[in-house]
RNA sequence: GCCGGGGUGGCGGAACUGGUCAGACGCGCCCGACUUAAAAUCGGGUGACCCUCGGGUCGUACGGGUUCGACUCCCGUCCCCGGCACCA
């Protein structure tokens, strides 16, 4: 017999052989099914089918994903496990201009790749469920939604300043500007006041701070949480109406400090606030037309405070004072009202503001948190000032409790070729017409220059963009931006539950069985732009009635970057590592192994090829020790050795920490402990059971060697095994190592009967010639008995 | 500034509810076996310092504290990483 291990031989064969027994294809549940059976929703973030393929950082996630797949399947429930394509995109509408040639055979020729190097990593994944954001079967039905999303008003066009990427041409959305850097390119973001189109994110600002999963779910990572939270940016406080006489207008602001309203003395607004432009002196107007071109980081930057006197006054409504109006640019125009109350004695910004222009400062908060000079307010605890003023403004009618957020809607609106139609026709009679149901998808037609000129390339398409009103048969025509990726990636897990489905984007059931998703791994780049935007998607479907749940992901990771030369891979940084080298070099098995035993998989990692031989070693060392125990080894055993109780340890640990602690490297670590002790033993009693409970627990890892050597051992189909079980009893051990301190230090250990009373492990601590050394006479003042763990002496 | 996560051998890291001389597992390195040799493989060693070779002292960023006992808990300091930030 050949002994030698083989992976190139090996790994195709399994694979073939998962394939041909469809492995690992799952059905949805039959109608009429309950659905209480165990089953789990396994999902990691869809890729970009790249020309690069995929590299380190894939095969992380996509094997994290595989070990808690196997795991779960072999534990009892049934797992579906998808994949598919974020196919749309800019990258490759760029190659295309580039290099010639169509995105999307560009796109398909990368999928074909991809495809092959996951089916060559062996990951347990159901292919019958693969969907592709640009395949029109899928992008009909993300038209369809977004017209469920109008019809409510969570989708509608505005004006507004969107941020504009100058080298990729077309307006992107604020969760993914890096530092005032487009996040793809790296170039910087300019501000541009545009028609686009927006989801009404807003809407559910006070729900997505609210994380309500089902009992018994894994939850999400704190910091995550914490940093949507964040970034959604709830501030309670007040809103104000401040009055001014001469235009008999009301100028409202609102504040998170309605306790200093007092110790106001003048009042800003931003430069774009209307009112400028209506009612400013020219000086002004001339002033805000400069800076509110200006960014927020560039505001930001500046270090001296600037603004002018609109010539106009406001009046406190709590005191009648006359406050001159302002219009500085450290006011800024999308949060709140556009407008402030200055307070330079308790606010950083507006003291600056004050010491430049010479304005007054008026205290009106004390050492003690109580107010002064407020009037009827003054001794009032400012927490309580807040509640009482904005009572006293409410009975005046000038005033109200109030909520702000950071959070703005979400632009989704591109100006680029490759991604969905939005389907809109805009008709001179009846304006914007959404396209019928029945006539979706509005097909992407094939253009020929996809070059962006500042307006989408489709724009230019006389022939498609031409069409007749749906409404009143008259000339129209059609929306020509496209959407951005994210709308795709906002729903394609629910599609991925039911992906052939014509009738619908997906049946209510189906998506009830499956979702929320058990157990999502994905990037935490995504942290406030894909994941905010599918928890707003499923808030807004579920409102819809199209499904019972309220978040669609119960369960997230955020694994770790893989980094080469201390940055993130990334094809623009020109750092990327693939597996294909790897693979054809060690194996598939030993790359799933490595990048797991790298290190904790949320912890970014640097990488480095060297450590690999470590896993290759142990790969070939459990080769031959599960060939020398299958010719070698008697049958049975007493399952009483302590190689048997090892094992069943083993079971515990590798089991508890995928499953309870989600850590992946830590099982590696204790199987190679197994290992040891197998090749210490390897004809010894129970030394079968070892050899088979080891590589039964290899199997998530390393599925191909396991299946191998599974049937080395005489057994079949080990991918459908029960999970392994760690027997209690054998857990239990008769006798535990005894350690014993004086003073805290240990200066004996030995193995004692875990029968024995406290009492006698005292007298054996105690007969102990080197604890009698160190205790030396003296007495001992104080016993700590811990049991099954220690005894320590307090002495002197 | 606010919020979150960290700092352990030459390296990646372990120690899960304060309790087995902290350092599992692996990499690297050193020594040895096998070999003409190398590779592969196998065995041994590997925190620091001291040592009469029995062992001893110190050691988890730094300084304190709680405790019989602290990598683990508390207070303070330094440093690193991430999020939010002229957000009123």
């Amino acid at each position: 017999m050949d002994t030698r291990y083989q992976p190139e031989l090996i790994e195709p064969k399994w694979q073939r052989i998962w394939e041909e027994a469809r492995a690992f294809n799952v059905p949805n549940p039959e109608p009429g099914d309950p659905g209480d059976a165990p089953h789990w929703y396994m999902l990691e973030m869809l890729p970009y089918p790249s020309a690069n393929g995929i590299h380190m950082g894939h095969v992380l996630n996509y094997t994290m994903g595989d070990v808690v797949t196997h795991v779960r399947r072999r534990s009892g429930s049934k797992v579906v496990r998808p994949m598919g394509w974020d196919s749309f995109g800019l990258p490759a509408e760029n190659a295309a201009i580039r290099e010639g040639g169509h995105p999307r055979e560009i796109t398909e020729r990368n999928i074909t790749t991809i495809r092959a190097q996951m089916k060559r990593l062996g990951w347990a994944i159901d292919w019958d469920r693969e969907v592709a954001a640009h395949d029109p079967a899928f992008y009909r039905w993300t038209q369809w939604l977004f017209l469920r999303f109008y019809e409510r008003g969570l989708a509608y066009r505005r004006e507004a300043p969107v941020n504009w990427c100058p080298n990729d041409q077309t307006v992107i959305a604020d969760a993914y500007i890096v530092d005032g850097h487009c996040e793809r390119c790296g170039a910087q973001i300019e501000f541009r006041n545009m028609t686009q189109w927006f989801f009404k994110t807003t809407a559910f600002a006070d729900e997505l701070l609210d994380f309500d999963f089902p009992p018994g779910s894994i939850g999400w990572p704190e910091r995550s949480m914490t940093g949507q939270r964040n970034w959604i940016g709830r501030s309670e406080g007040a809103e104000i109406l401040f009055r001014v006489d001469e235009l008999d207008i009301d100028l409202p602001v609102f504040t998170t400090r309605p306790d200093t309203l007092f110790g106001a003395t003048f009042f800003v607004l931003a430069p774009e606030h209307p009112f400028v432009e209506k009612h400013a002196t020219d000086e002004a107007k001339e002033y805000a037309k400069h800076a509110g071109a200006k960014r927020t980081e560039e505001r930001a930057a500046e270090t001296e405070k600037t603004g002018v006197f609109t010539g106009h006054y406001a009046t406190n409504p709590v005191n009648g004072d006359k406050l001159p109006i302002w219009v500085a640019d450290y006011v800024l125009m999308d949060y709140g009202t556009g407008a402030i109350m200055a307070v330079p004695a308790h606010d950083e910004r507006d003291a600056e503001f004050a010491a430049a222009f010479d304005l007054p400062v008026v205290p009106v908060i004390d050492v003690d948190g109580r107010l002064v000079n407020s009037a009827q307010f003054d001794g009032t605890p400012a927490e309580d000032a807040k509640r009482a003023i904005i009572e006293w403004l409410h009975e005046q009618g000038r005033g109200a409790l109030a909520v702000s957020y950071r959070l703005r809607d979400w632009s989704f609106s591109r100006q680029r070729y490759w991604g969905s139609p939005i389907p809109i026709v805009y008709c001179g009679d009846c304006g914007v017409v959404p396209v019928p149901d029945d006539e979706l998808p509005v097909l992407l037609p094939d253009i020929d220059d996809y070059q962006p000129k500042g307006k989408a390339p489709l724009a230019s398409n006389e022939e498609w963009i031409n069409v007749t009103c749906p409404t009143c048969g008259g000339p129209a025509r059609r929306e020509a931006d496209t959407m951005d990726t994210f709308v795709d990636s906002s729903w394609y897990f629910m599609r991925y539950v039911d992906p052939h489905n014509d009738r619908a984007p997906f049946d209510k059931h189906v998506v009830d069985y499956w979702l929320p998703v058990d157990f999502y791994i994905g990037g935490i780049d995504h942290l406030n732009g894909h994941l905010l935007y599918s928890r707003f998607f499923v808030k807004a479907l579920n409102d819809m009635g199209m499904l019972s749940f309220r978040e669609p992901f119960a369960g997230l990771f955020h694994q770790g970057w893989v980094q080469m030369g201390g940055t993130k891979m990334s094809k623009t940084k020109g750092n990327v590592m693939g597996p294909d080298e790897l693979v054809a070099e060690y194996g598939a098995d030993a790359v799933r192994l490595y990048i797991l035993f790298m290190g904790p998989s949320d912890q970014d990692m640097e990488w480095n090829e060297a450590g690999i031989e470590g896993i290759v070693r142990f790969l070939r060392r459990l080769w031959r020790a599960v060939h020398d125990v299958a010719e070698r080894a008697p049958a049975g055993g007493s399952g009483d050795s302590p190689l048997a109780r090892t094992a069943h340890r083993t079971i515990a640990k590798v089991t508890d920490d995928v499953l309870r602690r989600i850590q992946f490297h830590t099982p590696i670590s204790a199987m190679m402990e197994l290992l040891n002790a197998l090749s210490d033993d390897p004809t010894g009693d129970d030394a079968r059971f070892a050899a088979e409970t080891l590589v039964s627990l290899v199997q998530p890892y390393a599925p191909h060697i396991a299946e191998e050597l599974w049937s080395v051992l005489g057994h079949e189909r080990l991918w459908e095994q029960p999970w392994p079980e760690a027997d209690p009893a054998a857990l239990e051990e008769d006798t535990f190592e005894l350690v014993v301190q004086v003073n805290g230090k240990v200066r004996d250990r030995f193995e004692v009967s875990v029968a024995l009373s406290e009492d006698e492990l005292v007298q054996r601590a105690l007969a102990s010639e080197r604890v009698q050394a160190h205790v030396n006479g003296a007495t001992v003042r104080k016993t700590i008995v811990v049991p099954r763990k220690l005894v320590n002496f307090v002495v002197g």
